[in-house]
DNA sequence: TGTACATCAGTGAACGCGCGTTCACTGATGTAC
DNA sequence: TGTACATCAGTGAACGCGCGTTCACTGATGTAC
């Protein structure tokens, strides 16, 4: 064996990593895969052995950034600490910036969203995580606590999103500082 | 004058409405000119004798929908009732049906928004009257007001976002339904 | 220990397609005389 | 009234570019004997 055994599924982490920086950075169909494997100090024409499509790369990044938040959760906390705390964090100025690191379900509805089965399906287990995390973590003065897991979905994503379309940054600011404090009011966090 | 003086306009318009559909139902670089045309009864050649380029043309798409909805109001009704209903329509399983005559902020976060100056601006203007509509209709015991307003906006486009991403229609209707739920009472409408 | 060989990760040239954009041209319409 | 002309909306062939995808090849590495 010319290789150590573990080195194609490093170089296959490296590949995902470069394209979820990508994908986040110019989106979906501006990201091109010779960019991404040179991210990865690789050339274009390795890819196809380690993915079938461009598309399928796309799963594999919001399917690995879901299994990646998994294994980071402390569950030290309590679950109503750690919705909070995803809240805070999903919404803070460094989420914001950090465009690079982004969760992918920002650039949620591009136009690949609409064609491509397997996105769809990774796109929609990383919603259901969100909402099920945040049903778990509801007080009993948050209900129906499902239906603020949803809420707190919603503006999670929503006001990220509107955030990063502004150009004005003290707008920006104001967009998701409102959409947090309204957030953590209704889960009874502040 | 070989042509009656509105002629044009006409024809623009028709442009811009075939485009509205197009780009929400196959997304910005999906949408081909040769189709946007050909839906408004023309060929591609005469498109950039009414627009510069494809992205002017969505950038217009977006403006015309604002203003279209700025003409459409029924100001007979007090600004918190009109709030309530916008809410309702936004979220509404009819909305979420009619792809093709959705409101285009529901695909914000595409790959466009991200390098295109008019674009941006559009989009931006688009979402300072949302906010702005949502901030006069809030009632007393709303407030602050414009956070209110800020976290209503976030949670209509988000929820639809999010819907849209669903295949399993009964929790799409589950996701439209909580968020205009929860919508409904951060502004005391419900 | 050294040589031949098998494996296979990675290379980069080439292909093909789609589509935005350009442009010389057509043909219908109204106007001038 | 009829003929020549100017205008200009619309046509469709062609261009050029970018990029996803393919594939024959290279060269480094470990193994067999």
């Amino acid at each position: 064996m010319p290789n150590p055994p573990h080195h194609r599924e490093q170089v296959r982490q490296r590949i995902i990593r470069s394209a979820h920086q990508l994908f986040n950075r110019h989106g979906f169909s501006a990201a091109s895969i010779d960019d991404i494997m040179a991210g990865a100090g690789l050339t274009r024409g390795g890819f196809y052995s380690y993915f079938q499509s461009k598309s399928d790369l796309y799963a594999e990044v919001i399917s690995c950034f879901v299994s990646g938040k998994l294994e980071g959760a402390d569950f030290a906390d309590k679950a109503s600490v750690r919705s909070a705390q995803i809240i805070r964090d999903y919404l803070s100025c460094q989420h914001f910036e950090d465009v690079a690191a982004s969760c992918p379900l920002i650039g949620l509805p591009n136009d690949l969203s609409r064609s491509d089965q397997s996105v769809r399906e990774a796109q929609e287990a990383a919603l259901r995580m969100m909402i099920e995390t945040f049903e778990r973590g509801m007080t009993a003065s948050a209900q129906p606590a499902r239906q603020c897991a949803i809420a707190l979905t919603s503006l999670c994503i929503g006001g990220m999103v509107i955030a990063r379309a502004i150009e004005d940054r003290a707008l920006a600011d104001e967009l998701r500082e409102a959409t947090m404090a309204i957030a953590l009011k209704l889960g009874s966090w502040a």
